[in-house]
DNA sequence: GTCTATATGGAGATAGAC
DNA sequence: GTCTATCTCCATATAGAC
């Protein structure tokens, strides 16, 4: 067998570190830090409307202001500049998850907090930045939310960034209901997932489908509905599993 | 302001029917309507994994053992493939689903189906077809989810193709809870939606997440779970609705 | 840190021979 | 119905002037 040489999804073979320039991933100068910035916002917007191949680097930095080859320059390459991207926000997401979940749980009472209350930790400050972020964080969960559904990056880009606090919600979940079998758990994310990031891409779909009684930027209605929703789900596949061990 | 010009999202001006030379839509022969759907079939292929940008037609046409210029000749441009290729399947899967919630109520009792019943009888071709319909359907509902999450198609294709099944399914709900609100009922729709689309994308990642324990092509551990947990999330809303009238 | 100029490659589309 | 040859355009990336 010849030796297996990566490539992306066009075919073409993928960069090894080695094998670029050095790049400046961080700017010296006040100056550089917002050419820099203003390409990632650009990146962001444009991915999130049509998708990574559909978007080119004159069109980046058109739309930043700045030249086309300062992508290559701050990030090494198209590619990159789109890892740049989804990076930036995650970090920031994931830390304040994190404490959102452990302030609730120290807060409850001596039964702990609730499924709804739980659920409601890990998705609040997903759908309050889509909502009241502003348009770079609307972008932003719009990109997660196409990703998310793409074979190419679905699994590594969401499990790379977003793994670990996922887990963290699970274990919640389990403390507060531990007969729950783990696959149902598993599933109910997955549903849960699946809910949430459809609610990201606002598409307009459900706006059209309601002959606009509903609206895909209303992200209220989706709080306020989503984390009960998808409580009751969860419990029903809990009591039903255990009705099924007790008539066995 | 000077007339608009059409444009896709790269700018390009959109062919009218007239610009466009005309086109074979269907073929006279035998051979014609094989080099047709064998287009058709590398196209889904192709399109499912990477999506439309990153596919070229030249990849279509050598994967199809057929010449480039062929997807001009039957097809008008690449453009007009992709719809050909959304539009194939989604006929006959709208009869059967269709006719799957008309033998449901048919056959019921003076209550009528079930919730559960419902929705299974609405995901149920779905879910069998990507399981157990060969890697054509998997292909095209592994397309589905990504063009549902994307700003660019999602409204305009999920609308189009799927809208009449979709009102059918919901009108079934109405009549088995009448007093349900009709924006819940819209907001469970999305959320049951979004549930489906990321088990068609069948990207791994719940693979990954639980460590082997859950597989992305388990379709059969989603059958089980997804309309229960859905039904449950409904009963919630409806049941929530109901207390919050009956305290003011 | 930024921009000009250019290298290199490949895209989608089509005219016209077969 | 199919294929060859080619048109036109634009992609990413980079070397090197400023």
């Amino acid at each position: 067998m010849p030796p297996q040489i990566a490539v992306d999804a066009r075919g073409k073979p993928a960069k090894t570190a080695a094998m670029r320039t050095k790049t400046r991933t961080r700017p010296q100068n006040r100056r550089g830090e917002k050419t820099r910035s203003a390409l990632l916002d650009a990146a962001e917007t444009l991915f999130a409307e049509t998708g990574f191949y559909a978007v080119t680097v004159r069109q980046i930095a058109q739309k930043a202001g700045a030249d086309p080859a300062l992508v290559t320059y701050y990030f090494g390459g198209k590619r990159e500049l789109f890892d740049a991207v989804l990076l930036r926000r995650a970090t920031e997401l994931n830390a304040i998850r994190q404490q959102e979940l452990e302030r609730l749980e120290a807060n409850a009472g001596p039964d702990g907090p609730s499924v709804e209350e739980i659920i409601n930790a890990f998705t609040h400050p997903l759908l309050d930045r889509t909502a009241n972020g502003g348009p770079g964080w609307k972008s932003y969960f719009a990109l997660i939310g196409q990703i998310t559904n793409t074979p190419e990056w679905g699994a590594a880009v969401m499990n790379k960034y977003f793994d670990p606090i996922v887990i963290r919600f699970l274990e919640s979940l389990k403390r507060k209901i531990p007969d729950c079998s783990e696959e149902d758990l598993f599933w109910s994310y997955h549903f849960l997932s699946g809910a949430l990031v459809l609610t990201f891409a606002q598409t307009g779909r459900i706006d059209v489908l309601s002959e606009g009684l509903c609206k895909s930027s209303d992200i209220a209605s989706v709080h306020e509905r989503m984390p009960g929703f998808i409580a009751a789900g969860i419990l029903h596949l809990q009591e039903r599993a255990r009705n099924r061990k007790a008539t066995s």
